[in-house]
DNA sequence: TGTACATCAGTGAACGCGCGTTCACTGATGTAC
DNA sequence: TGTACATCAGTGAACGCGCGTTCACTGATGTAC
């Protein structure tokens, strides 16, 4: 996922790279297995044959590990949803909307630990660095780039919104084209914040005796979000 | 929350009711500090000043006392989300449904951790008794309330749903009204994963550096969500 | 091409910590007659 | 009202476990001349 830019020359740094590799499967591994509150460093040593303290050569700490951990998993959520949405054509923004939500959903349901790792409850005691920024908006940006298509396609409603809310979009403006009315950035964060949540509470099992088949429910509800952003 | 229905006798039982709640209330306090995977029963002891093993006079695991937290959780957000809803007009269903929105948002962010242990990630290896179903739907009765109140108004718009979504429903619809259409069952579904998911996001973080206020935010979207299910 | 030195990976022992849970025990409180 | 017995709360020690991190060391790999 994050790899060195010039490939690795010595034995030495081929070893080092496929070790470091083997460490964060394996921590991948345990964290799908126990979540990322029970991911031990003695754990994955022992797992790898190692012993523990083997560990600290490639990661200085657990936190470092876990960053790692969060930055793959923000650029394997990219991966799949730019994946699914470069195979739509550019003209049909309902179908890339589709193509995102169904692979941010399909990623989520196969890597239900990694996606709380990146949406669920912080983990107590651990602050993400500023190197998950970049990683965490490649999802974010596919929408940003179907707004910003609609508002050029022109014969979109634009209602207008309170100043006060005016003034509270300011910071997700600095990612956006000034164009993209504050209407059209409201119903991006609500259609963003629909599927989030929806896949975070099924993830969570707050469907269960609610609805039988997830599959059609999200469905039809993206659908109806789709229609609210006004996607034709 | 859960008190005993019949007062305490004896001075013994008086005790007792006491140091349980004197538990519960403790653990309560670390559970905001640390989260629920840093709950531990030997800290709560010893915050009490008491042995660890006592702990297990009053609740034989660590699993029950967070059973506990988690009943008293939903009962303390039903409460909240009750008292609010309470004092408006029964036929203004508007007024009635931002009193939930406020309501629910307002008790979340002043016990985010309570919040996280009901709507977040479940506690790796917990699982949850059928005790917490009656607490649990407290909330949500509120809305469907609202639904069925709405229904009975009968000037609301009911679009057609497809059948494989209407199998879906199945399960929600035994906790309601069977008159409310299948329409403003999704309505309300969805509305309800906006409030859950518009809160969870923000308590998580991921709305910094995207909305510098989120008062007037979550106002703006609860005010569409509104006009989504023609709450008037 | 060969040698001398520097760099690095991995070892094994240790530090210091915290946890949930069990168990035999003491002493206080409650109950039945 | 007083006594004998049963119930219960709290103690203190122990079991067995796991964790992150540090440190001095060995031996292999890489580099400069």
């Amino acid at each position: 996922m994050t790899e060195p830019v010039s490939a690795p020359r010595t034995a030495r740094e081929r070893a080092r790279a496929e070790l470091t590799a083997e460490i964060v499967e394996t921590a991948r591994t345990h964290l799908a297995a126990e979540g990322a509150a029970g991911l031990s460093l003695r754990a994955v040593a022992r797992d790898l044959g190692m012993v523990s303290s083997a560990i600290y050569r490639y990661f200085p700490s657990r936190d470092d590990l876990l960053t790692r951990l969060i930055i793959d998993a923000y650029n394997a959520l990219g991966e799949a949803t730019e994946a699914a949405e470069s195979e739509v054509k550019r003209s049909d923004l309902r179908g890339r909307w589709f193509a995102i939500v169904h692979g941010a959903r399909g990623w989520a349901l196969q890597n239900p630990q990694q996606w709380s790792l990146i949406y669920g409850s912080p983990v107590p005691g651990y602050v993400a660095p500023p190197d998950t920024v970049g990683p965490a908006s490649r999802t974010t940006g596919l929408l940003i780039a179907i707004l910003a298509d609609l508002h050029a396609r022109g014969d979109v409603a634009a209602r207008r919104v309170p100043r006060s809310v005016h003034a509270a979009l300011a910071p997700v403006r600095t990612a956006m084209p000034p164009e993209v009315t504050d209407d059209l950035v409201v119903r991006g964060l609500m259609a963003w914040t629909a599927m989030v949540g929806t896949i975070s509470l099924e993830i969570n099992g707050q469907f269960h005796n609610v609805i039988a088949d997830m599959d059609e429910y999200y469905d039809h509800v993206m659908e109806r979000t789709a229609e609210a952003l006004e996607l034709g």
